[in-house]
DNA sequence: TCAATAGATTTGGTATACCAAAATTCAAGA
DNA sequence: TCTTGAATTTTGGTATACCAAATCTATTGA
């Protein structure tokens, strides 16, 4: 948070507009145009652009608009099975290298969690979610496994975001919580590591059945909306047409 | 490879000149003087140089010319740790994912590094290993897996080549290669997975020889070198850096 | 009425010019 | 001789101009 390069602080504003959903998952996402909104050139823009691709927040064409990832349910799990492994690894490492300190700090992350789980809207929540397993990655004291979880979370972002605004799994994600840094305090991996491979578990669980119910909105759209003429069988793959053009000969 | 962006060629070609050696870790790399030398401009040079940053090759500092990245042991070993759990997840489901046909070009590639073994120099045979490695993990079927670990290798090619030039693990490292490969033949996952851990258990063992046999070889020319004027008591880690201190209130 | 094509336009890729921060140099003074 | 500070140089950051590929529009001809 704490870089204060202008292309990283134009990236920091794009993920936030595109994960607040200003952006729509597919639509292309102008250099030149959002270069402009925002003030600056096109060059950090540029720059800003490929660290969100870094990110797999957008994708890259050759000679084409950049779009908007909008990942098909194969490579939402995909990343999952990865994060579940590089978050088995970090929380290995951080029963071993974990300093009393950084195991506190967690606990309060998880215990603030808990208290204010229905006080506060779902995207603040998150945010501290986010810091929870962040926090562990980073106590792994390996500083490229905790750069590479932070990626993926990055990438995973909008699936993790959605599922956990699914309350009904509250009881269990902070149930599951609380046993990660029980497992973390008494320095037990197979404790800490096993509740965490679980937790991913559940994640895998709940995208595909947000991904299911999805998918059969959108089949009942497509059948409810007559038989000749679907409207949008997809969902607005490339929603840009606002071509104005000259009235001019 | 067959990326015919301009960043991509110009980041390969400058990749290629930092393991071969051209550019020494820890040296600056000015994108000025290195974009009119390859005859670019600055503007796709800066985006070869981000590459290659994200891949760790070189490190990017505010304001200051980029370095040649000289990872420590310790950093070096962890990127190793990181990269176990990413080979290890890669030979599980490579086991259940990959297609024969995979597995038998996986086994082509193995029975042509032990052919050619003795035959060849050791950066071609390297890029041979770095094949076999690379195709395990496309085999995961698992696209996000494989450019992570794509990524790592690269990031850790250095210390790899400068191991696997060792030729006495040539055995060794032969016979690891023949079980993983008979591990997946066999779908057989513990077989496989065992030894690929197994694998990167004797990379770290060699590195952390090699980085004690590189200090010890230091601190001997220290000493030998004379008292009072050592001329280069490290390997000229920064060719450029009088250290000038500025009056500071 | 429709299809094909040519011209206009959008858009990303590249080159270059300008700027500001950092570093090196060098001269002046103690 | 050493310190110090100001000027110059070096170097990365940013803005802008130009180009070429891709796309879209509109006209024309069947």
């Amino acid at each position: 948070m704490a870089d204060h390069s202008l292309p990283q602080k134009i990236a920091d504003q794009l993920r936030r507009d595109i994960l607040r959903g200003k952006f729509a998952p597919g639509a292309p996402l102008k250099e030149r145009d959002n270069a402009t909104e925002l003030g600056v050139s096109r060059t950090p823009m540029r720059e800003a652009i490929r660290i969100l691709a870094r990110e797999g927040l957008v994708i890259l064409r050759p000679s084409r608009s950049p779009l908007i990832a909008d990942p098909s349910l194969k490579q939402v799990t995909d990343l999952i099975e990865v994060l579940r492994a590089l978050e088995m690894l970090s929380g290995r490492l951080a029963c071993i290298n974990a300093t009393d300190e950084e195991i506190a700090a967690i606990r309060a992350l998880h215990e603030r969690m808990t208290e204010l789980y229905d006080k506060i809207d779902s995207l603040d929540m998150f945010e501290i979610d986010m810091n929870f397993h962040l926090s562990i990655a980073r106590a792994s004291h390996n500083p490229a496994l905790a750069e590479t979880h932070a990626a993926y979370l990055a990438r995973l972002w909008r699936a993790r975001y959605l599922s956990a605004s699914q309350k009904r799994s509250r009881d269990r994600v902070l149930r599951q919580h609380g046993t990660i840094v029980a497992g973390l305090e008494a320095r037990n991996p197979e404790m800490a590591v096993g509740e965490i491979e679980n937790h991913l578990e559940h994640l895998v669980i709940n995208i595909t059945d947000l991904f299911a119910a999805r998918d059969a909105e959108r089949a009942a759209e497509v059948t409810s909306e007559g038989g000749h003429r679907a409207t949008t069988p997809t969902p607005t793959p490339t929603p840009k047409n606002p071509n104005r053009k000259r009235d001019d000969k």
